[in-house]
DNA sequence: TAAAAGGTTATCCTATATGATAACCAGCTA
DNA sequence: TAGCTGGTTATCATATAGGATAACCTTTTA
């Protein structure tokens, strides 16, 4: 999978987590300790999060780190 | 769960499925088109890899990345 | 012996994830 | 109108992921 898609994909799924969640970019930002601009980026798929990253992100959301990767899939493009 | 933690857990878990599948860490660095110093430090847990690295990994081991991050659990301390 | 294979460690460099801050926009509502 | 909320974008700084290279150590094998 191509970095730019599998960002995109990422970015995605947390944006739908966070909002089936009902929490806003800031409020989630916020308990994770992470800037909103920051937060922007990352969910328009312009950077590659690291695993601590999303794991803080999972935790805060109250998932699994399975759950938030749960869309990159060896046979999707 | 700490930064520290988690990296040790990623990098346990990359070691045991590539010794399973009988790699050895040039190997899979190569076919990664990865450093082999950069493997090990990643094995030992000495760096926090994106989201796109551990992607790499998966597909060369022939995996679902949501089993390279099967450890990484909520309750799990 | 020696050489190869697997792995570790150190150093230096470049690219980039993230923090910090600020300006901005659209939609809403008092 | 003004202010608020949610989000975007830009810029700059810092920390670090990963590349590149080299030296080194064990163990195995020729």
């Amino acid at each position: 999978m191509k970095k730019e898609k599998l960002q995109k994909v990422i970015g995605f799924t947390i944006k739908q987590i966070r909002l089936s969640k009902g929490m806003s970019q800031q409020d989630l930002s916020a308990i994770c300790n992470m800037e909103k601009s920051n937060f922007s980026r990352l969910e328009a798929g312009r950077s590659n999060p690291t695993i601590y990253t999303l794991k803080k992100i999972a935790e805060n959301l109250e998932i699994e780190l399975q759950e938030l990767v749960k869309d990159i899939k060896k046979g999707t493009q």
